[in-house]
DNA sequence: CGACACATGTAACACGTTACATGATTTG
DNA sequence: CAAATCATGTAACGTGTTACATGTGTCG
């Protein structure tokens, strides 16, 4: 029961049947259309971890002389098991981004506005290409695609303005410590707010 | 110039002076409070990457007798050049949460309204979490920590939302798909748009 | 014919993570 | 004194990822 997604990705390709190697990747990158590029090794290097842990099992030649395999009963478990169980904190990895400006807000001597301007840039530009991308698709394209597209962009979005809020952090500090050497700020962030279905 | 979050993570406390492997552990938990907990032998294999690059270096014993290690000169400047370089695309891992659900929205028999629901209620119950370890922390607290909590916050708020769009374009699709067994559906997607700073 | 997509692997390495062994020091 | 914390490592494994070798088929 490993934690990681290229290899659940590629199991859940394997639950509308039998498939080759090669066959399977091309499934999967229809699916992630292009933005989750896999190197074709990979799929051959994951394909031996899903045998070698029994959730998916060769089942002979097909018509073309290509090894055909197929998802496992006990890999369709695994399956139905992934896609029940809700993603918890300690799955997911840490974000390089935030640890980033986390660091650079307590680094001595660092330009943290120019780091977070530079950040917010290119995580602008990303937005821009993802919903470009997005606005040229339409409704007959795969549906796994346009989720996957849909969540880089609520992503970049969240990105953004948590890097506005860094920025207004960082700077309402240094205002803060500036003015008096210990005059506590005034309490301040109701910025977070949950949003109710 | 690997990516990773940890190893840099670990880099970047060594910014402020020299230290002793145990007490870097101390320094990364202080500014990530416990929602970040590493694994102490993590830092010491972590710890011996860092030294065998040549980003760190032991630089003799303290008054207690521990090995005490510091930044190198090349270690400096890669840190300054990750703090400095963006996060692109390519550097971000693949969301284990997207492509679950990207999945399965394609999988075969799958009450995938059942797995939108769990995981919208675990990402709530662990949005419910940080929001009052938020609101419990102050003006005091470590900037780092803070903005880390924010971050997992506005991550979280931004991955509800994309849950219920997940739930809504399937919804969607089944009632079009059940409706008509051709007709071409409405063009209508403009629930995504960017955010103007 | 040459380029390109299709197709299958392997070797090597990177990082993240945990389990385990071991000991010194502090504190209730 | 016992428990907890401080402290240092190592061994082992897991996944992700790339580079490389190699071959077939197809299309312009």
């Amino acid at each position: 029961m490993q934690r990681s997604a290229v290899r659940w990705g590629l199991l859940a390709v394997f639950a509308d049947g039998p498939k080759y190697g090669y066959q399977v990747k091309s499934e999967f990158d229809a699916h992630t259309g292009g933005s989750w590029t896999l190197n074709v090794g990979q799929v051959y290097t994951t394909l031996d971890r899903l045998i070698r842990d029994g959730h998916v099992a060769s089942v002979g030649t097909n018509a073309d002389g290509r090894e055909v395999f197929a998802i496992t009963d006990q890999g369709r478990e695994a399956l139905a098991g992934w896609f029940v169980t809700p993603v918890t904190d300690t799955d997911r990895p840490r974000n390089e981004l935030a640890i980033k400006l986390a660091m650079a807000a307590v680094a001595p001597g660092l330009d943290i506005a120019a780091v977070v301007q530079a950040q917010r840039a290119e995580s602008m530009r990303q937005m821009r290409d993802y919903t470009d991308l997005r606005r040229q698709a339409d409704d007959n394209d795969d549906v796994a695609w346009l989720l996957l597209i849909d969540h880089l962009i609520f992503t970049l979005e969240s990105e953004v303005r948590w890097l506005d809020h860094v920025e207004a952090t960082v700077l309402r500090r240094t205002r803060a410590r500036r003015a008096s050497t210990k005059t506590p700020t005034v309490q301040h962030h109701p910025e977070v707010e949950a949003s109710g279905r």
